[in-house]
DNA sequence: CCGTATCCGGGCAGATACTG
DNA sequence: CAGTATCTGCCCGGATACGG
């Protein structure tokens, strides 16, 4: 079974792209809980500025894991869901952080033995 | 549930940066099949370079994901293979590729509306 | 055969200022 | 309120040369 199949590889790095981004997961993660408007999110996650914010989030649109609703009012609201999609997404996160605690026990692990 | 309880946002991170490399995918697909050699690696992914390979290798290891075993031979011997834990992850790239597929297929969906 | 040492360029993210 | 426009800095991956 070769590479070029396609089973494993550079098709990885596709789906791979789509949540990795600095802020992603995070964003992710806020949206799991419920919808939120730009500014919510802004105050959520005070540590990124409101433009990075906005290219995380065209993104994540652009990946069908975030859906953008504008409402013409004044003054402008802007509200950010899951997509149907980014649900399922969730599952996935939760097994990133299974990988990083294995990382950080092993960690603890070589600290004691010196 | 706030953010700091640690379920997702940040400490997913971790995991993601420990799969994230540009061969990294690429280095544990072929590892899967079975233990190779470092200059057989090279042979399978002719498109990068031995000192990317050795850092992409390294990092690998210092997740273990990837061990490396060198035999003091003449000439040198090493060999890299998957840990058990990194045998672990292979479900989970199999899950980023279905995210690339979701956004092909949507990409083409796009075009046919053009 | 299996690397290390150095240098370099591009892309992502951050800071800051401005706008419908 | 929810963005854009512009500039800047840093880190990863790549090219090349050398070494046990």
């Amino acid at each position: 079974m070769p590479y070029q199949d396609g089973k494993f590889g550079c098709p990885v790095d596709v789906g791979l792209s789509m949540i990795s981004g600095k802020w992603k997961p995070r964003i992710i993660y806020e949206l799991l809980q419920q919808t939120r408007r730009f500014g919510e999110l802004h105050r959520l996650i005070p540590e990124v500025s409101r433009h990075v914010l906005t290219t995380q989030l065209r993104e994540l649109e652009e990946s069908d894991i975030v859906s953008r609703t504008v409402y013409p009012s004044s003054p402008p609201k802007v509200e950010y869901a899951l997509t149907e999609f980014g649900k399922r997404i969730a599952p996935i996160l939760e097994q990133m952080i299974e990988l990083g605690e294995h990382y950080i026990a092993k960690q603890n692990q070589g600290e004691r033995n010196e």
